[in-house]
DNA sequence: GCGACAG
DNA sequence: ATCTTGTCGC
């Protein structure tokens, strides 16, 4: 008897997951960090795969690096790549994580003085399931210090988008106000933030590694020229770009109706 | 059956 | 993730 298809799968990355879970650190550990201002701070990653409608497998993988605190772009580099893993919920990491990492083993090769210094994901940190999102993930496969942004509320750990979370949204004024993502145990798994003071829909922070929520929100807030951070908005743009122009060009398939048998 | 489902 | 036009507001 085996296990329905997928389940397998499934319970061999969780205990990946649990294993390397072990190794998040959750706290500060660079002395910019602790700076008021972020002074010491001068290199900021983002990092993001683009996708073009209908096509699952083929994305283009973006590391870009922004100059801190002025958000110029000092690097950028873009690649096709051809996923293996499904996008399942949860396990977002398998799926990106290694085409993630090869940019940034590609940045340590060629221009090891541009190393950011911290990375933006675009994704969740420790609010997930397991406190094990794509941001820890790349955080602890590459030991640089990761903060996770997601666009959308994960429903995890007894935090729900109900009239309760509605109205902590509604009573944040504006650019910089919080409020945290409490589990059910009592930890706080990342914070809601209003990230400028034109965006009334905040953004999800959440501790990659190498740095704490307070820090995280703080940097993200400080990151944000609109309402996601200016690291992940600039990989975005440019992965969308190279996919529409030169890079992914490939005629469409002629179908013909002999081919149907 | 119904709702949820980071990207 | 991606699609797509206009529209409202500063």
């Amino acid at each position: 008897m085996s296990a329905p298809p997928g389940e397998d799968l499934v319970n061999q990355w969780e205990s990946e997951q649990a294993r390397l879970r072990l190794q998040v650190v959750e706290e500060d550990t660079e002395d910019w960090q602790r700076s008021p201002d972020f002074s010491g701070l001068e290199r900021v990653g983002g990092v993001d795969l683009s996708f073009i409608k209908g096509d699952e497998v083929n994305a283009c993988a973006q590391l870009v690096v922004l100059s801190y605190p002025d958000l110029e772009v000092l690097y950028e580099d873009s690649r096709m790549v051809t996923l293996t893993a499904p996008y399942i919920a949860g396990f977002l990491a398998f799926r990106e994580t290694p085409f993630l990492l090869e940019a940034l083993q590609r940045l340590e090769r060629n221009q090891p003085k541009l190393r950011p210094q911290v990375v933006f994901v675009d994704g969740n940190g420790v609010f997930h399931y397991r406190e094990f999102g794509l941001a820890c993930h790349l955080g602890v496969l590459s030991g640089l210090p990761c903060v996770g942004v997601a666009k959308n509320l994960l429903q995890v750990q007894g935090v729900h988008k109900n009239e309760q979370h509605q109205s902590q949204i509604a009573a944040l004024q504006k650019g910089g106000d919080s409020f945290p993502l409490t589990a059910a145990s009592g930890k706080v798994l990342g914070k809601a933030l209003r990230s400028s003071d034109r965006s009334c829909k905040p953004v999800y922070v959440s501790v990659g590694h190498k740095i704490s929520v307070t820090t995280a929100v703080r940097l993200t807030h400080s990151c944000c020229r609109y309402r996601v951070p200016e690291p992940i908005r600039q990989v975005a743009k440019d992965a969308t770009k190279a996919l529409k122009t030169s890079k992914y060009r490939r005629p469409l398939k002629i179908c013909h109706l002999w081919e149907c048998a």
